[in-house]
DNA sequence: TATAAAAGCTACTAATTAGTAGCAAAATAG
DNA sequence: CTATTTTGCTACTAATTAGTAGCTTTTATA
């Protein structure tokens, strides 16, 4: 079945539970943050007991790490499978696309930049580092080549251009749409991009 | 002196070290945020012990309440000291102008955005709500305005722009910016400023 | 059915921290 | 100089929670 098929049904079952941890957490982490989470809300999330829970994972700080680590994956798998086709721009415009609509369906917590602990902790994850450093690698490079063809503002430093878009990805006012406003998720998205590209102005010219 | 001149020396000094409480809590929550801060932490940093905190307020959350107002009031009254004549757009820009200068300066913790528990504590703190409905009904306004006179989308929803204008008085490509490029402050502020308005596309016809 | 091994759990520990009781020191008044 | 009040502090408590020791149950095997 799977490339590795020599997995007996205990491993495979171990998988599959780890996988439900990495869910439960991501849903914890999304609405209580790293702080407010506790191990106790995880394994009685999943319906197992603590030191269960340790069996998978040795610390609150790895556990975290990894559901992290899935989420940086899971965008990296998205970018991979983008048609090579698509212009730098439009690359940029449909992850952005995939990852507020992860968050409006409840999956992706908030980013690291919140807390200053937070973001110590995934610094010390060396394997975490590694996975956004190579994501920032490819995310820099449609950034300068949308530049250079004109599709984002060439005269803004890319820096700023970069953080922005990733601050986006993570920016509360789709939370506070979502909950106080009549719009659905599509049409959050919707104008969520195009706050994103053409600013609050709007498209005009001067 | 004050228009409270009645204030005896002693009440003088409480109402000085009561301010120079709230200045602490606001750089502490800046960098550790709210579950992380400790009444110790903050006693210490005024050079207090824990109860004499107690004695100005009667708990964590009414402190951070207290500072979450200040903040509040802070820009409450830089809007009312706005010239009169400027358009509903150049007061819109000239206070996120403001308020990322008070965060680029240290002055600004995160917002309550950030965490369902500090929200959900700022929401029956009704002293605060009341400052937040009132500050948000002027925005709402002006936002009105803007979007009427062309300076603003018009086709976008009043609340998209609402809450993407509010995101981006705490938007973290502001802490990034500070700490991994070269940028000064100033430019820092110039660039949010492009960003927010004419998006990343910048200026264009089309 | 008896035995061995694995999986999972209850019930603990050590550390942290909001909030407080009650004492000590200083200032003020008589 | 003594009495009273105010101010501030040390040292506690109760609650929470990451992480663990060691027992119990289940499963697999012979």
């Amino acid at each position: 079945m799977s490339i590795l098929g020599k997995l007996s049904f205990k491993d495979q079952a171990f998988k599959l539970r780890e996988n439900a941890i990495l869910d439960a957490t991501t849903m914890i982490l999304k609405d209580k943050g790293f702080d407010l989470m506790t191990m106790d809300d995880v394994a009685s999330a999943v319906g197992i007991s603590k030191p269960s829970l340790y069996k998978h994972f040795k610390s609150k700080e790895d556990l975290v790490g990894e559901a992290m680590i899935r989420l940086i994956d899971g965008a990296g798998d998205f970018l991979d499978q983008l048609d090579k086709d698509l212009k730098p721009i439009e690359v940029l415009s449909a992850m952005l696309e995939w990852a507020l609509r992860v968050r409006l369906e409840g999956g992706m917590p908030f980013l690291p930049s919140t807390s200053a602990h937070v973001r110590d902790m995934l610094t010390r994850n060396l394997k975490y580092v590694g996975r956004v450093l190579k994501l920032n690698y490819q995310l820099e490079k449609l950034v300068a080549k949308a530049q250079k063809s004109g599709d984002l503002d060439a005269s803004l430093p890319s820096d700023v251009i970069l953080f922005s878009y990733y601050s986006r990805t993570c920016d509360p006012a789709v939370e506070f749409l979502q909950r106080y406003s009549k719009l659905d998720n599509e049409q959050i998205i919707k104008h969520m991009l195009q706050v994103c590209f053409a600013g609050l102005h709007g498209p005009r010219c001067d």
